[in-house]
RNA sequence: GUCCCGUUCGUCUAGAGGCCCAGGACACCGCCCUCUCACGGCGGUAACAGGGGUUCGAAUCCCCUACGGGACGCCA
């Protein structure tokens, strides 16, 4: 039997990183197994869905890498089919039709809440004769559910689950405008995508024996089921807006890669030893349902950045380039021409060596593309004393003597610093601020080969007025 | 209220009865490297929620308590 996961978001919002994370699992399970990753838009909630959202999750999955083998599936579009299945549930006496009126339902569940009681639906038209139907009473239907017994969830991760039949009620199926309710609509598209896993937020786990339910009445084969933890926020909550970022594009634009997020995300619920950088392909090698924990998992920020810092290290520097001109271009200030991209290029295997996010990158890349007079940190400006000012002149003069190379213009301002009696932190700190308008930067041999001969001594005589 | 699930360093986790007076990673604190900042290296602080069992032996098995989370909709 082939692996078929599936992710179903609905698109109701942006791509959450709760959401991201199913999305990752699922795929990951496909994948080490050889099978097929599928992708169902839910939107059957047609007041809330949107298309602007159901591109901006695609946009993310596409981000994340975790592109769909198959095209995607809109609830949407399947609406006759699932009212269909209920029909055949209907016919067979395993459903039934439910005349009661949301105000009846409704004052029934105050009613059971007050009473202290479970609010459950009391089966009202379960066994009452059809022909006492109220005149002008469209009719809900409802799942004739067992009423003895138990129901058992198998779970891949939570274990065997089980739940007394006698604490679940008859879930509607089909509501009375003919739409299919989304545990019906979700339990007849799994079977017909030939899902054979059911990876998602535990969230899920309860309604999951409903769910059971039908597919017992269908007599249909069940997937696997798979309920992974959710993640909450850094204070145990649910994840919420005033945890800080929470979508998939955000991180995107804080600068944040993808195999970073991914890896990240992979590790916050789900362990394999001592692993914590995984790329993709071990990621596929290593994932399984076992090694996902139970309990939820805590947003840390600080830990995605560090692993955000370990990818950028490793990540190719002409796409680290190209993508630090795109964020540089919405600064006016800058002149972005093909010699300010040379330079980021050309210093970028130092850069990335100490940035952590692309934002970071960017910000310390853009003193290449800056044009003259160079902004000044006061930290920068206190460095450039008289007497720096004057040694300035020195300096210029014996880098000037050099092929600019990196290995010469070390050994240039070695020399200097030696035959100035001075240490080369005294040197390499003026002229840092000369160079760069700030007291960091990649090592100075480096900023000053990036720079070129002619702007590195333009911007060290303009310092050194 | 009812039902379901969970609880190992601050955080993510390793741990499937003896290998654990509990290992790794992030964060934090020292030191080293060093032209700054990072990176890197070395070291440190820090956890089995509590209580009962079972067992020669329990972080690991059972029970209870506490505390978290989730679900109970003609939302998804």
């Amino acid at each position: 039997m082939t692996v078929r996961t599936r992710f179903a978001p609905s698109p109701t919002g942006l791509l959450h990183i709760g959401g991201a994370r199913t999305a990752l699992f699922n795929y990951l399970f496909s994948r080490h197994h050889g099978g097929r990753f599928l992708l169902r838009i839910e939107d059957t909630d047609r007041a809330r869905s949107t298309e602007e959202y159901t591109r901006a999750i695609l946009d993310s999955m596409d981000w994340l890498g975790l592109e769909p083998d198959e095209a995607p599936i809109f609830q949407s579009t399947r609406a006759a089919r699932h009212a269909e299945v209920a029909a055949e549930l209907l016919a067979r006496g395993l459903a039934y039709r439910a005349y009661d009126t949301p105000e009846e339902l409704a004052a029934a569940r105050e009613r059971a809440i007050a009473e202290k009681r479970a609010p459950r639906y009391e089966g009202t038209w379960r066994d009452r004769d059809p022909a006492e139907a109220p005149a002008g009473v469209a009719p809900a239907i409802r799942l004739r559910a067992p009423r003895e017994g138990e129901t058992v969830v198998d779970d891949l991760v939570q274990g065997t689950v089980r739940v007394a039949n006698a604490e679940l009620d008859d879930l509607i199926i089909l509501r009375s405008d003919g739409t299919p309710t989304y545990l019906h609509a979700v339990v007849v598209d799994d079977h017909d995508m030939g899902i054979t896993h059911v990876i998602r937020g535990d969230d899920h786990l309860t309604n999951t024996f409903r769910q059971v339910q039908i597919y017992r009445a269908m007599g249909w084969e069940m997937p696997r089921f798979a309920h992974i933890p959710m993640i909450h926020g850094a204070d145990g909550a649910k994840l919420s807006k005033r945890h800080g970022a929470q979508s998939v594009t955000e991180f995107r634009d804080m600068g944040y890669l993808p195999e970073a997020l991914c890896n990240y995300l992979l590790r916050l619920g789900w362990g394999h030893g001592d692993a914590e950088v995984l790329s993709r392909d071990e990621a596929v090698r290593l994932f399984d349902l076992d090694g996902v924990g139970r309990a939820p998992s805590r947003m840390d920020y600080a830990k995605l950045t560090h692993l955000n810092g370990v990818w950028l290290r490793a990540a190719d520097d002409d796409r680290l380039t190209r993508a630090v001109l795109e964020r540089l271009a919405h600064r006016p200030v800058l002149a972005l021409g093909s010699i300010a991209a040379g330079r980021i290029q050309a210093l970028m295997p130092d850069l990335k060596e100490r940035g952590r996010t692309l934002a970071d990158l960017a910000d310390s890349t853009a003193f290449l593309a800056h044009p003259l007079p160079l902004p000044m940190e006061p930290k920068a400006a206190a460095l450039l004393t008289p007497e720096a000012k004057l040694m300035l002149r020195d300096v210029a003069a014996a880098l000037a003597a050099t092929d600019f190379s990196r290995p010469a213009l070390d050994a240039a301002l070695r020399a200097f610093a030696e035959g100035s009696g001075r240490k080369l932190g005294q040197v390499a700190q003026p002229l840092r601020a000369a160079l760069t308008g700030s007291t960091v930067s990649p090592g100075i041999d480096a900023t000053l080969a990036a720079l070129g001969r002619d702007e590195a001594l333009t911007r060290i005589a303009a310092a050194a007025e």
